[in-house]
DNA sequence: GTGTATGCAAAGCTTTTGCATAGGT
DNA sequence: ACCTATGCAAAAGCTTTGCATACAC
């Protein structure tokens, strides 16, 4: 049966105090702050088990690696900003799949990506 | 000075006898057929000359890992077929950079992947 | 002949696993 | 009290690097 850790408490704290896709460093780091003990074997162990239970996925960003981030948005975007680093989930989705492949292809599913400046960077001289 | 090696002649010769994105298997696979010898650590060398050079990029695939493809074919996206496992390059694009995110967001560049399954295995019953 | 590139093996990273024990139930 | 989940350390992948030698020039 199933245990309800402090350990898996905190990591799924992490995630509701930062509403973007994180990487396992992040992970590890915000988890630490809320469990000093906090090791890298049960982050990756526990990020296994909440992606079973439905309540992370897990994506492999072109530029940032293996991020996770929690389920439940539907279908979204991603965008990277350049400045901060950061990936942020984006709503909506203005790809017409049957468009976007030549005839012969059977498009089920896609993933975008978008790279830029996000808001809070823009402006800001650096 | 650069040396015109076998081996590097024989990593670029893969990439020309198979025009899709190719990963490191693949590349010291395919490579040993020309080069017996061919060595793994020869391959990653290369494939870092070959990139700055200009002649390869390196891509990080959501499903692939890591691929490696010829320069100079323009903006295009990938495709990947759940049948037969391979990555293919797709011209054009249906994407609208502006209309993708929401204000605030600039937007300056963008990757897509897609999925599903390719003309090839389209109605091969498996 | 000179010096770069190769093959091999060892070392870095990231992620996974084995094992004793802490801790949730 | 039981037995799962943790922390630690070792192991397993993938990629990089050090070093002696092969080979491109």
């Amino acid at each position: 049966m199933r245990r309800n850790t402090t350990q898996r408490k905190a990591i799924e704290e992490v995630f509701r105090q930062h509403e973007r896709p994180l990487g396992v460093d992040d992970i590890l780091a915000y988890g630490r702050k809320l469990v000093e003990s906090l090791n890298q074997a049960t982050v990756y162990r526990n990020l296994k088990i909440l992606i079973d239970d439905g309540w992370l996925i897990r994506i492999t960003h072109p530029s940032l690696g293996v991020l996770y981030e929690r389920t439940g948005k539907g279908h979204h975007h991603h965008f990277h900003c350049r400045e901060c680093n950061r990936a942020f989930e984006l709503p909506g989705c203005a790809l017409k799949e049957k468009e976007s492949a030549p005839d012969g292809f059977v498009v089920e599913d896609h993933e975008v990506f978008l790279f830029g400046v996000c808001p809070s960077c823009v402006g800001v001289t650096k």
